[in-house]
DNA sequence: AACCGGGTCAACCGCTAGTAT
DNA sequence: GATACTAGCGGTTGACCCGGT
C-alpha cells in the first residue's frame, strides 16, 4: 500500500513499529522529518509522529476511560472546546486522538440518548424555565514577541488596569506572574461586552482569552498545580 | 452461514503557527 | 517583509470488528 509519492500508507506492521521505536529511543523525539530516513521507514514524517504519539509512546494508557477521566474530559471540553491536545494533556496517558475518538463516539451517543430523554420529558420541560445556554469558551492565542517585556522580566509593578478606547483592558504593569491573580482579580479586571478580557500591550500584542473562569469548577487543575500551570499549557 | 449496519479506532488530510533564511 | 520549511493540530475517512437478523 503506497501513495502516489511512493510513501507507504495504511496500517503499521510490527516491523515498522520496532524500527520507529528503536529510532526514537536512539535519537529522541522530535526532528520528525529525519525519522523516516533514520529509521529506514518508507513513511512520511507525519505518519511516524502520529504512530509514535498515539501508539508507541511509553505510558500510553489504553482501554476504557474511567469515570474520573470522563468527568474531567467533560469539564475541560466545556472550558476549551475541541482543543483535544490540551484536553489530552490533562489526562495522563491519553492521546488527543483517544480523547477525540471517545468524544465523537461516546459523547455523541450520550447526547442522542439525552435528546431522547428530552423528548419524553418535553411536556414537563415546557413548564420549566429555559436552561441557560453554555457557550464553549475557546482560548484566544496570545502572541508573545521575543522583545516582549513579559518575556524579558521587564514588566514593572502596577495594580492599574486601564481600558483602551476600544474598550479593551490593558495592564500597565504587574508584579510576578500576571496570571496568578487572574482569578483573584477578576472583579478588578475590566471586561468588555463580550466577556472577553484583553490585556493589551503598547503594541497590542496581548490578547487574553476570556471567560467566566471563576464560574467553572477548577478541580481539573490537579493537585500541586495552579492555574498558572494550566494557562501555560494553553500557551503551548 | 451470509449479510448488513453500527461502533470503534488507527491513520490520513488539510490547514495553521512557528521558525529559519 | 517574503518565502520555505517543519511541527502540530483538528476534522475526516476507512478498515476492521461485532452483534443482530
Amino acid at each position: 500500500m503506497e501513495g502516489s509519492s511512493g510513501v507507504r500508507k495504511g496500517a503499521w506492521s510490527q516491523i515498522e513499529d520496532n524500527l520507529l521505536r528503536d529510532c526514537v529511543n536512539l535519537h529522541g523525539e522530535g526532528k520528525w522529518h529525519l525519522v523516516p530516513k533514520r529509521a529506514g521507514l518508507n513513511r512520511c514524517r507525519k505518519s511516524c509522529r502520529l504512530r509514535w504519539l498515539n501508539y508507541l509512546k511509553p505510558n500510553i494508557k489504553r482501554g476504557d476511560f474511567s469515570e474520573d477521566e470522563v468527568d474531567l474530559m467533560i469539564r475541560l471540553h466545556k472550558l476549551l472546546g475541541n482543543r483535544w491536545s490540551l484536553i489530552a494533556g490533562r489526562l495522563p496517558g491519553r492521546t488527543s486522538n483517544d480523547v477525540k475518538n471517545y468524544w465523537n463516539t461516546y459523547m455523541r451517543r450520550k447526547v442522542h440518548s439525552h435528546k431522547k430523554d428530552n423528548n419524553i420529558e418535553k411536556q414537563a420541560d415546557e413548564a420549566k424555565p429555559i436552561v441557560k445556554h453554555h457557550e464553549v469558551i475557546k482560548p484566544v492565542p496570545r502572541t508573545l514577541s521575543k522583545t516582549s517585556p513579559w518575556l524579558q522580566g521587564k514588566f514593572v509593578n502596577s495594580s492599574k488596569v486601564g481600558v483602551s478606547e476600544e474598550g479593551a483592558t490593558s495592564i500597565s504593569g504587574s508584579a510576578g506572574n500576571w496570571w496568578e491573580t487572574l482569578l483573584d482579580d477578576k472583579e478588578d479586571n475590566a471586561v468588555n461586552n463580550n466577556n472577553t478580557c484583553f490585556f493589551g500591550g503598547a503594541d497590542g500584542e496581548f490578547n487574553l482569552w476570556s471567560e467566566e473562569l471563576t464560574s467553572i469548577d477548577c478541580d481539573f487543575v490537579t493537585q500541586g498545580e495552579s492555574w498558572s500551570d494550566f494557562l501555560l499549557d494553553l500557551q503551548g
